[in-house]
RNA sequence: GCGAAAGUGGCGGAAUUGGCAGACGCACCAGACUUAGGAUCUGGCGGGUAAAACCGUGGGGGUUCGAGUCCCCCCUUUCGCACCA
């Protein structure tokens, strides 16, 4: 075996060995620039098993932030991983770039929203291209350029034609003032954001609705399959579709003498989850705003007064966002109700704890087995009966029981009483029973209720994709046809404050032949919300130049799901609900064949500093071009892997920076002084030939257990701080062996496949000093097409274990062993052991246990 | 109020299944090399002690030969939900 004696002589001078990351980043940059196609995915006929792995796609808001930094980092290591591993990787990266602060930054700086979105987009393309993120920029996409929006009008034509595109009239948040529509992020405290004195009015317009609703059920039931999301966005998304079994039930106004004329089917219905309580209902609760009201308290003007009030009380509950924090109140409007099972007659009241927007808008109340409505008629003095026992079925009646029984009915066993034919039933059983008598005799049925709404696509705003939607005097609501698309977003319009959306204002572009009888036709001026563009994207990314199609079926059905997705848990609800909506929708109209979107759902923490969420108000903001003009890409995108598991927030310090700099320092001296021994030395041999010096064998048992920790947190839970670390505590052994290498005395071989395999792992998450140093051990391929390196379990075995000894759960003393020591020896040479003798002298040994690889416990009385 | 996650040195964080608490990094201290550097290398670094003993993972109980890890009660922080009938 060849030394490295003969080698030392060419060490290079020590000069040379200072890491300039400005230097190396800069010729690497400039190298990959020079090929496009360095990160392309093959096409989907490749034999390889394919990877997709996606970060979620940012807002063009003119820099990149450390948010930023932390989501693609973690991304680009998994994808140059995949790569390494012999995958077909798809690494895409686009532009979210529709939306609200182009119009702002139009109207402060007087820049159109395309130029000033487009800048941006350049500006922090170039941020993410000297990252070294390794995006495939052939399949860039940026929703606001008529090739992508063009098929976001075609796809709300397809949804038009099946019926799940519809216009409703709805309410919005409209300034006075500034004479336009507001997002609800531009509401503060239910004023205009620009106008602070202005109160927000609420006015109904007619807006375009995309039925999510139809999917409810489907979009519930599936997040259950979905095993690789995290479980807080699959609570999330549960509560957010609120899916909740209950029955419909008729309860007959009853009849006063003015109104005998009146229709035979008056009735209010009611949702309830608990119909086996309802012979304990002793009053109907309405809306404040539910249709029935107005009839119930005709012309009454005190009343009518008294139910505006409650409507007032909602509203500003609803508005400061704290619609449970309200006392109740109500209003007793004089009617009564009928319950169908026991034809009692109960008052009918209305109530500001009552929403319109949930379930019927009207409840039954029982009081004696709900805590809201106890707290209703404990105020109003209204009747409770329990009809709920905590009692099994069959188990004798217990004193006192019904008056102990009054609201914690909630216990699973539990039997009814005072309902008639149903006593002595578990409610469960009177839950079915009931809802199917109801259902017999025609006054009520099982029903599923959702607090998912449909999604409100129109807004009233100028940057954004147009709707396309035509309205004709003569013909009504005209979709745009087909062949027409893209209904073009003109860019001269003149955005100011003043009146609705510049597209109004714009005769050229409001006025069209109708394509159905060819009169006088007016466009839809509104556009849509910019989760239409993120519902889909990423089916865009597969086939991105497609000029006559939203997609190629083949290709998505290559690539989809998406393996990997990561981003931020912001995006728990909206956006992965809408795409998971828009996957349904396309799957059923033939496009692709995949249920859901996403396999895998990766959120990373935020980023924090001094305490804080990094935020301009703060004044805790760190550049990325400030930390990698300082430090490197390398080790900012390192530091952001090293501080924190990925999931937890991330405590960001300049030291750390720093440390994880003086790393890659470490590593690029080393792997440099003696690059040359690598260079020339035979890379096949893997140092693992004839019996190894002590200090080659533990170099060689340390680079196979590292490698071994870094491959199983890439495949298992992804700890890349560990992973970091062990890399570190590699180069730390490697230093150890300094001065043997410089004195001749290390295997060239062992020293040259440690060089080689360090480097490898340190690809993922430091691509340009990788790159560096594979060049410089005289590699002449990519390191990033390198198969990732294996390690081998008999050379990362330990020879020796060194056995902690405890006394009664104490350390006391330590003891060496061949690894493959049997229990026996092991348990001997602890008995041995002179610390042992001594602590065991006079005492009697209760039990000895042996751990086996782990520890001897010694139990002394 | 309900639900989830978390609480470990001066700081960020390790300890994957109950088995040596504090890996790795930062900060700090000491030394080496020094035509001096915010460079590099070596060593130290939970508290406590002369050294030990001993005490230490938010607090209090428990299970166990053995608990940061499991069980019970409580406190704090963060996030989600919050009249959803």
């Amino acid at each position: 075996m060849s030394r490295t004696q003969s080698l030392i002589a060419n060490q290079p001078e020590q000069r040379e060995l200072r890491y300039d990351p400005k230097q190396i980043e800069e010729k690497w940059f400039a190298q990959w620039q020079a090929d496009p196609a360095l990160y392309a995915a093959e096409p989907h006929d490749s034999a390889r098993k394919k990877f997709y792995v996606l970060e979620m796609l940012p807002y063009p808001s003119g820099a990149l932030h450390m948010g930023h930094v932390r989501n693609y980092s973690i991304g680009d290591a998994l994808a140059r991983y995949m790569w390494m591993q012999g995958y077909n990787v798809l690494h895409p990266m686009g532009w979210d770039a529709f939306g609200l602060p182009a119009e702002n930054a139009a109207i402060k700086n007087r820049v159109p929203p395309r130029q000033w979105t487009l800048k941006n987009i350049e500006h922090m393309k170039s941020q993410m291209k000297r990252l070294g993120f390794a995006y495939d920029w052939n399949r860039e996409v940026a929703t606001c350029l008529p090739e992508y929006y063009k098929w976001n009008q075609w796809f709300f034509l397809k949804l038009y034609e099946k019926g799940l595109a519809y216009r409703k009239k709805s309410k919005v948040n409209w300034c006075p003032e500034c004479a336009t529509v507001l997002a609800n992020e531009q509401v503060v405290d239910g004023c205009c954001w620009r106008h602070e004195e202005t109160k927000v009015e609420l006015r109904e317009l007619e807006q375009w609705f995309v039925a999510t609703t139809r999917y409810a059920e489907e979009l519930y039931q599936e997040i259950q399959k979905l095993e690789g999301w995290p479980d807080k966005v699959r609570t999330m998304q549960r509560n957010w579709i609120g899916r909740s079994e209950g029955a419909l039930v008729d309860f007959k106004i009853d009849k006063i003498e003015a109104e005998a004329e009146a229709k035979t089917d008056d009735k209010i219905t009611v949702f309830t989850t608990r119909i086996d309580t309802i012979f304990g209902a002793t009053s109907v609760q309405l809306a404040p705003e539910h249709p029935q009201v107005a009839r119930l308290i005709g012309g009454d003007a005190e009343l009518r007064a008294k139910v505006d009030e409650l409507i007032g009380e909602q509203g500003k509950a609803r508005e400061a966002g704290d619609i449970g924090g309200i006392e109740k109140h109500g209003v007793f409007t004089g009617r009564f109700a009928i319950n169908p099972f026991n034809q009692e007659k109960v008052p009918i009241w209305v109530a500001n704890y009552i929403l319109m927007d949930y379930g019927t808008g009207a409840i039954m109340s029982v009081p004696a087995h709900d805590e809201r409505d106890y707290e209703f008629a404990k105020k109003y003095d209204l009747e409770m009966r329990v009809v709920i026992l905590p009692r099994r079925v069959g188990e004798p009646p217990a004193e006192g029981e019904e008056e102990h029984a009054l609201l914690p009915y909630t216990e699973k066993e539990s039997l009814l009483i005072n309902s008639g034919e149903f006593n002595e039933l578990s409610n469960q059983e009177a839950i079915e029973k009931m809802s199917r008598y109801a259902e017999e005799h025609g006054f009520g049925k099982k029903t599923i209720t959702y607090r998912l709404k449909d999604w409100g696509v129109s807004r009233q705003r100028y940057w954004g994709t147009p709707i396309p939607m035509l309205y004709c005097a003569a013909c009504g609501v005209v979709p745009v046809p087909e062949d027409q698309l893209p209904v073009i977003l003109p860019e001269n319009a003149e955005i100011t404050l003043q009146g609705s959306s510049p597209l109004s204002r714009m005769p050229e572009f409001l006025n069209v032949p109708c394509p159905k009888c060819g009169g006088q036709a007016r466009r839809e001026t509104d556009t849509m919300d910019t989760f239409v563009d993120s519902s889909w994207y990423f089916y865009r990314y597969t086939n991105p130049h497609l000029a006559d199609r939203a997609l190629d079926t083949p290709t998505v059905n290559y690539w989809f799901p998406i393996d990997q997705y990561i981003g931020g848990v912001e995006h728990a609800i909206l956006h992965l609900i809408y795409s998971r909506f828009w996957t349904k929708f396309m799957r059923d109209i033939g496009l692709v064949r995949n249920d859901e979107p996403v396999t895998r759902l990766f959120t990373q923490g935020m980023v924090i500093k001094d305490g804080a969420k990094m935020s301009k108000n703060k004044g805790n903001v760190v550049s990325p071009d400030d930390m990698v003009a300082r430090f490197g890409a390398d080790s900012t995108r390192m530091y952001a892997l090293f501080a924190a598991p990925p999931d937890r927030d991330l405590d960001w310090q300049e030291a750390g920076v720093e440390g994880v700099h003086r790393f890659i320092s470490r590593i690029y001296r080393f792997v440099m002084r003696y690059a040359h021994v690598a260079r020339e030395t035979n890379a096949a041999a893997g140092g693992a030939s004839a019996p190894l010096s002590p200090s080659a064998r533990a170099i060689q048992r340390k680079l196979h257990q590292t490698i071994r920790r870094v491959t199983d947190d890439f495949q298992g839970r992804w700890h890349f701080n560990t992973c970091v670390a062990a890399i570190m505590e590699f180069v730390n052994e490697l230093y150890s062996i300094d001065e043997e290498i410089a004195a001749g005395n290390f295997p060239a071989e062992v020293l040259a496949d440690a060089q080689r395999r360090v480097v490898l792992l340190l690809a993922p998450f430091a691509p340009y000093v990788a790159a560096e140093l594979w060049q410089a051990l005289g590699e002449p391929d990519s390191i990033l097409r390198h198969p990732w390196p294996e390690y081998d379990p008999a050379l990362a075995k330990e020879d020796e274990i060194e056995y902690p000894i405890q006394i009664n759960g104490k350390l006391r003393s330590r003891v060496s062993v061949p690894a493959d020591s049997p229990e026996e020896f092991v348990r001997e040479r602890a008995l041995a052991d002179e610390k042992v003798q001594a602590a065991a002298n006079g005492k009697q040994m209760a039990k000895i246990i042996v751990v086996p690889g782990k520890l001897v416990n010694i139990v002394l009385k």
